[in-house]
DNA sequence: TCGCTTGTTAGATGATCGTCGAACAATCCA
DNA sequence: TGGATTGTTCGACGATCATCTAACAAGCGA
């Protein structure tokens, strides 16, 4: 399997985080990522596919707002919300707020 | 010419706000109105035509981000600074804080 | 009224996006 | 080794997007 190349820290763009954070999908991906924690990609109940959800996960992580690790034929998914408070102070909290009234 | 439509407070979508802000020419417009506040749309001094210009007003304007109001010949726009602070707490300020580091 | 200025709209174009089914890759287990 | 499971990648599809030029609308001042 290709190595999945994810940002670091300091290289984690403000455009491409709240880009991956205005689709629907994704943004209901990363707020069950906050509320429970770590799971694996087969995991996520939502109306969709298996490829289009591995694209979303794919933008999510590219874009730095999750981290993805392998374990057997497993791929857990976790937010990485020390980098991103770190880089972008307050922002994922808010939005996380925000989703949870709108 | 024809009214202007933007959402009220409540109608504000969150989805809608994170999409404006994932473009650079967008985000730029909206951090030079936090910055110096209101001003008139001819006086943004962005690498496109007034045309493109005018489409990323629209798109700002209808996510709710910013007010328009006529004047003369003039069309002047403002962050919903307010409103938005109060859909959607430290959202604004967080994305205009990373915005700055960026 | 006539021109000038400001900004929107129409129409077109190329690029990107979200979505899907199908094929593929990687791992595990019997 | 061979199947079963998990997830990615490929190719294609319509839809949407950012961008442009050109035309249009609205207001102002001479």
């Amino acid at each position: 399997m290709r190595a999945l190349h994810q940002p670091k820290r300091d290289q984690i763009q403000l455009a491409a985080v709240l880009y991956a954070l205005s689709d629907p999908t994704r943004l209901a991906v990363v707020r069950q990522l906050a509320a429970e924690g770590e799971r694996a990609c087969g995991t996520f109940e939502l109306p969709t596919t298996k490829a289009t959800l591995s694209h979303h996960f794919k933008v999510l992580r590219e874009s730095g707002l999750t981290h993805t690790r392998s374990e057997g034929v497993y791929r857990f998914i976790s937010l990485r919300r020390e980098d991103l408070d770190a880089r972008f102070p307050g922002l994922l909290t808010s939005v996380l707020k925000a989703a949870r009234k709108a």
